[in-house]
Order: C-alpha cells, then sequence, then structure tokens
DNA sequence: GGCTAATCCCGTACAGTGTACGATGATAGC
DNA sequence: GCTATCATCGTACACTGTACGGGATTAGCC
C-alpha cells in the first residue's frame, strides 16, 4: 500500500537526511552518484510548481532527471520522505521580509504576508503538510524566527507557541481556500460565471428561498460583493484584521 | 485519470442528485434498481467512518453493498460526486446544540463546538473538503442555521459570511492538526514518547540550541506543557478565545 | 403475445501509482 | 586479480478509478 506521508519509515533516517548527515555508509566503494539528494529534492519542487502536486511521481521526477524511476531510491527511502524534504526546503528557502516599524502588529503581519507568498508559491503545500511539520533544518529556522515576533510582548511560552500556531493555521486556512477557488476554476472548464449560469435553473427551483432566508440574503450579498462564491482575498484581510485584535486583546492584558 | 474531486462532470447532474430531483430520464423501463443513491452514500459514509478515507474505494463501498463495483456507477456518476453527496449528508445529519443563553459569544462557541464534533465523528471530512462545498440541501441549511448566529449584531451581510468563514476555517483547521496528531500516533508503530527517544541522539547533534534560541525555549517549554509536539485541545481552547475576542472587537464597534 | 427500447448489473480491460526484488555493472581496498 | 560494496534500473505486483460493451430484465405499444 502507498503510505504518500512520512513517519512510516525509519525517523534517525529521516533526520539525517533533513539534516544531511552522513549515514552509517561513509564507505565508499562501488560506482559513484550521478545525483544527489538536492538535485532530487529540487527537481521535485520543480515539477510540484510548474505541474501540481499530482504531477509529482516517482516516474515524472526520474524523468526530469534523466534517470530511471528506481534509481531515486538511492537517494530519498520513499516518496513520503520526499515531500518532508521538500517542505523542509521550502521552507528554509522562504523570504522573510522585515516589518518596517516595530509594532508587533506590524511584525505579525509580515509574518502572515510571507507564509502568504510561500504558499502561492508552492500551492502543493497545503496538501502535503496534513501531518506535523519535519523537524528540519529550514523548519527550525522558520520557527525560530517567528517566535522571535512574538518575544517580549509578555506572553508565556507556551502562549507564544499557541499564538504562532493560531497565525499559521490561518494562513493555511486561506491558501486551502484560495488553491480550491484558483483550481476548480482551472481544470473544469467552465469558469465560475458559467457554473453560475448553467445551475442557477435548477438551483432556483429546488432552494426555497423562504425556508433558508439568512442563506438566501446573505448569500446574495456576498456573491454580489464577490462576484464569486468567495474571494479569498478578502477572507485573508477580514480574517488577518480580526485574529490581531483577538491577539491584541490578550498582548494588553498581559502589558497592563 | 483519476479525478477524486467534483466539479469536473456535469455540474447540472451533481446537483439533481444533492437535491434528490429526478433527472431527464423518468421512464421506468428496464428492470427495478436494487440499491438507491441514499443506500449507496451511506454505506460510503459507514466505511469512512469506520475505515478510513483511504478504504473509500469504489470496491470496498461496492462490497459493503454486495454488488459488483461498478453497479455503482448506475447511481453516481463517479467518485467525487459520490464524495459531494457525502459531505452533503454528514452536514445535514450534523447535530445542533442549542446555546443556554442569547449571547453571540455562546452562540459562536456552539457553533464551533458542533462543528468540531462533526470532523471527530467525520475525520475524512478535512480530507475531502478541499473546494468549496457542493451546495446541497445539507450544506446550505447548515449555512442558513450557522449565519443566523451572527445575525442581528449590527455586522454588513458580507462582514457576517466573512466572520463564518473565519470561524469555520478555524474549526478546520484545528480539526487537521488534531487529526494528524491522532493518524501519526497510529498508523506509525511508534508513539509520541518512542519516535522523541528514537530522534533525540541525532537532534541533540545537528540542532544548535544558541543558533535558534526562541526555538529552544517556547519549543521546550510547549513540549514539557502538552508532553507532545503540539496538543489540538489546547491549540483550539486558545484559538476559539482569541477568535472570539477579535470579532468581539468589531462587533461592539458597531454595537457602540 | 410478441417486439422494441430502455435500463440495470457487471466482467473485462486499461492507464496510472509506489515500490519490493533481484540482476548488472562499476569501483575501491586488499 | 579478487572480492566486497554500492549505484543503477528492468520487471513485477497490488491497487486505484472507470470506459466499454455484453447480457438480462422490464415497460410500453401493436
Amino acid at each position: 500500500m502507498p503510505t504518500h506521508r512520512s513517519g512510516t519509515g525509519d525517523p534517525v533516517r529521516t533526520l539525517e537526511l533533513l539534516w544531511r548527515a552522513p549515514g552509517a555508509g561513509v564507505n565508499q566503494r562501488g560506482p559513484r552518484q550521478t545525483l544527489s539528494v538536492d538535485r532530487v529534492v529540487a527537481a521535485a519542487i520543480g515539477v510540484a510548481d510548474a505541474e501540481g502536486v499530482e504531477a509529482v511521481t516517482m516516474r515524472r521526477i526520474a524523468q526530469a532527471l534523466g534517470v530511471a524511476p528506481m534509481s531515486l531510491y538511492t537517494y530519498v527511502p520513499g516518496k513520503a520522505e520526499l515531500l518532508d524534504l521538500m517542505i523542509d526546503t521550502v521552507c528554509g528557502q522562504m523570504t522573510h521580509s522585515q516589518p518596517p516599524d516595530g509594532s508587533w502588529r506590524a511584525r505579525l503581519t509580515a509574518i502572515a504576508d510571507d507564509n502568504r507568498a510561500l504558499h502561492e508559491r508552492h500551492p502543493w503545500l497545503i496538501t502535503v503538510s496534513t501531518a506535523r511539520p519535519p523537524l528540519g533544518p529550514g523548519v527550525i529556522e522558520k520557527y525560530d524566527r517567528e517566535l522571535a515576533a512574538l518575544d517580549g510582548l509578555g506572553l508565556a511560552d507556551v502562549e507564544m507557541d499557541a499564538a504562532l500556531t493560531f497565525l499559521l493555521g490561518f494562513v493555511e486556512s486561506t491558501a486551502r481556500a484560495a488553491a480550491a477557488a484558483r483550481t476548480s476554476q482551472q481544470d473544469s472548464t467552465l469558469d465560475e460565471q458559467q457554473w453560475w449560469e448553467a445551475s442557477a435553473p435548477l438551483l432556483e427551483r429546488v432552494f426555497d428561498a423562504e425556508r433558508y432566508p439568512t442563506a438566501a440574503r446573505v448569500g446574495a450579498a456576498a456573491g454580489a460583493a464577490y462576484e464569486a462564491a468567495a474571494d479569498p482575498e478578502h477572507a485573508y484581510a477580514f480574517g488577518l484584521g480580526r485574529l490581531l485584535d483577538g491577539l491584541g486583546v490578550l498582548i494588553d492584558s498581559r502589558a497592563g
């Protein structure tokens, strides 16, 4: 049975890979390696970025590297570990902007924006980051940097962790919605408006506006405002504002 | 290529299925149907609940119904539509508690708790609800009921929609984290503590605490508090509190 | 009662997946 | 030169969703 997610294999082997720590076999008999872990990971990221996560197959990556599919297994124990390596790599290469002023709101907004950009650049992240992130250098550096933005605000350590989890979960949630809106518009031959036009006659027949008055009113208002069923941009702006307000209540209570 | 998500097929056909509206073929020549859409959907939900989403295959569902795999396609155009039907069904059957008092905080807390329970009862929801939800009777009734909890607070219609999206996105995010913690503990033969014991020697060798001071301090504190890498229960309680505080700032500004 | 057309059920087949297994060949140390 | 070791990779297997088409069954019509 295919696994698709890590943790199934030897965790120590996975950690060695993430940190590029040489394993037990330092003896160098046998033929030279033609590739490297980094090249395999880079090829996988390239395929995922360009063709989507469904194109990330061992055969496709091998083809991109000009190598037979099974050769990849000399560099990576399996696909699950490769996905972990991809996650850690893009987290390590992530661009992190310096907030203009020193307010915590500006710092957290920058973190949210940076993570949003990360998900926009690598849409496959959301389909892969279900389990807990791999403890590689990229992920840990990211964790440290983002935690620092919450340091010195009077929060307890566990509160800092919880606040960051809250913020990153929100960004991932909106990124997921954005990706869904993008793909549903892409792989389907008809776009949002065409879908609506095709569905409207039947919906009007089965949907009873008197039975669902609030849904009818709000849904119509939202549809008119967004010109679609949902607007990821608006959801991000609204949610981030509320989220920072909510954290502000806690931070102010600690400061005062 | 397998699709796995809806929107690919005829949207009108999907809507007809969701609302159980009879299609064009009302002519009833030919043999009697031995099953029904409801039975197929119920069997699929049962398999998903009991054996996980990875067990939801056409062959497995057919087996549960005592029927050949291809027979399912007389009731459902494909797996994507079946997943939509599953989502709509569990949304319609969802239990919704009445909040004890009339405060909006109590109402929204009840909505969050109900959705949390929904995700606990049907863990496969998070792996399936990537795209926008199917516009079936169950989903729409849920949308209407939950919007009503935000009505009359002085929010604009689009704000009501955004606030609900924010709340449900948060619940889904924590449910995803909880599911990840559950499965990573389940399918792996070693639990959280064993994993840590196996990984600790290597991590101590590669992880430089002086280079990542905040991560080291906060990570240690969180690990000690949770006795794990993450605590979904705590993340839910913390996040919901902040979220309601943040919405409260907006609601108060509208009321005053 | 026969005939036709529609409809259900389902056996077979296909393209695609991750990867286990083992054969082949290249290289380094003795 | 011998041998142990390792990279490469061809083949094979179990599994997925589902296209296709062939029987079997039934309703409407003459």
